[in-house]
DNA sequence: CCCTCCTATTGACATCCATCTATGTATCGA
DNA sequence: TCGATACATAGATGGATGTCAATAGGAGGG
């Protein structure tokens, strides 16, 4: 060990809003933003959040992803499960076509994540 | 096709700041931030960007990272060459030890790539 | 009903990744 | 120069992941 060391002290206790610049992650918490950051971690799922950001009435339809993408439909669909499960998408079913809209909110708790 | 589509257009040139609510994202950016989120998308990597963030003199000895976090030394350093690679830390070498500084500035500009 | 269209799931496959042990490299102290 | 210490690299391995083809599930139109 070093001299300068310093005892850093890790709370494995969740805080209010864990952060990457605040007190040392616990295990737990740093699972939880890890898991987060892996939905980012791909660049078909980032085109796909950027789309819907970008879509004029917020939502896009699966349909609408794989030309634009160059990808399969059970890629792509496999990549919104994916968004979904992390909380950053949300698909509504009408007739036979399933719109998905960007969750603004669970984006911003992983910027705030890294946020100073 | 759903008849709402409306032909988003993919802006494959690279705007000055890339960012995934602005406008459609191209491969080429997309993959840039995929593998900077990739750096994040580990507990480990993010106990150690936090350790370092919460340091007083901002940087940690490799040798202190060991035994907080429960990974054995070689994979310590791994994951600092993931974050190194990806410009989120630098290693100072002094004389026998390696200390490690975080990159505020390289993680915010991952920040700003999912910000409003 | 049957057929067509859109989406989700399954299975297979290749690749990547986190982790460890073992070894190499570099620096310091005696 | 020799041994000890700190860090990095190499190799191996089990598990996760991205991708597609094939298929299943559901909804609407004749």
């Amino acid at each position: 060990m070093a001299k300068r060391s310093g005892l850093i002290e890790v709370a494995e206790a969740a805080a209010c809003c864990p952060s990457v610049l605040g007190a040392p992650l616990g295990s737990a918490d740093a699972g939880d933003l890890a898991r987060g950051f892996s939905a980012l971690a791909d660049p078909v799922r980032l085109r796909v959040l950027s789309m819907l950001a970008a879509a004029p009435d917020g939502e896009v339809c699966v349909c609408d992803f794989v030309g634009p993408l160059g990808k399969s439909q059970p890629t792509i669909s496999h990549h919104l499960k994916v968004l979904g499960d992390a909380g950053l998408v949300h698909g509504d079913r009408r007739g036979k076509w399933v719109w998905y809209s960007l969750d603004r909110g669970r984006l911003a708790r992983l910027r705030a994540a890294i946020d100073a």
